[in-house]
DNA sequence: CTATCTGCAAACCGTTTGCAGCGTT
DNA sequence: AACGCTGCAAACGGTTTGCAGATAG
């Protein structure tokens, strides 16, 4: 995938060095659907780079996300997972039993978000926006919870 | 204020005991207009009882929070807020300068989120709107940030 | 060869838990 | 008197930092 050589020149442009555990947090990163956490990118980056370190996944991560090629998805019971990021202006829809993710566009907050303006006097700077459901595959899981 | 004695009685309707430490943070919660930290209750708290403990704090507000009186706010850094909670459905808009809270209603995402559903096989449980802004207050702060 | 990156261990910080004593009812 | 609540101290879990050795350029 050239998105990988991508991430990796942007890195090195920055003067960074392109070394054996970035490469396997890179590629593993481009790749995912879902938003992984710190831990998930840890274990499941060891299977390419077995010395991996966690310090090294998380140094790692906030490099990428400075960088805007990784976003920082925060989850209701305040941690962090990771997750490629948006392309212009997205927002996101997880999965809140797998954390599989999609991006989607074209939300007209605009009209909202002048009324709101006006009401309030505050000048609005951003707005977060996020939608949480069940992905096709988790929908059968849920309807018969009694999996556990 | 009534609405204090209100928030009291159904603590106490709960089989919850009223005492000196919970007093002080419902007061304070029933009258903040500002997302407050743990750290922040405790500090404004201690005017009103002196002796109170941060464990106390974090307990109390928990209690209120399942109550459904007090709500927890998601800061971008992973910390969590405090804020009397909205009244029906109404999403956030908080000043990223000094933390002043209001809620709004009126948004319109119904038709965004039938379209989302359909076009991306989720089904959709819940959403996650908050606007980031700075109050008519901190307007003129943040045009001359040279006050650090 | 030099500067950067890595992994380990230890520090850190917000939050939670165990427990003995206190205060409400 | 009984039970719930409180504060302290200590545990906890995710994240960050200090450092000496390894490695990319």
């Amino acid at each position: 995938m050239a998105e990988i050589e991508r991430w990796l020149e942007l890195l090195e442009d920055k003067g960074g060095r392109i070394t054996g555990p970035r490469r396997a947090i890179v590629e593993l990163m481009v790749n995912s659907d879902h938003a992984l956490s710190p831990v998930d990118v840890f274990d499941q980056a060891r299977g390419k780079y077995p010395k991996m370190g966690l310090v090294t996944v998380y140094r790692t991560l906030e490099i990428l996300s400075e960088m805007g090629l990784v976003e920082r998805v925060h989850q209701s019971d305040g941690c962090h997972m990771y997750l490629r990021a948006a392309q212009g202006h997205e927002h996101l829809l997880i999965c809140s039993c797998c954390g599989k993710a999609a991006y989607f566009s074209g939300d007209d907050l605009g009209t909202l978000i002048e009324r709101i303006s006006r009401e309030s006097g505050f000048s609005v700077q951003s707005h977060w926006l996020q939608l949480q459901g069940l992905c096709q595959k988790c929908q059968p899981v849920k309807i018969h919870p009694s999996v556990s």
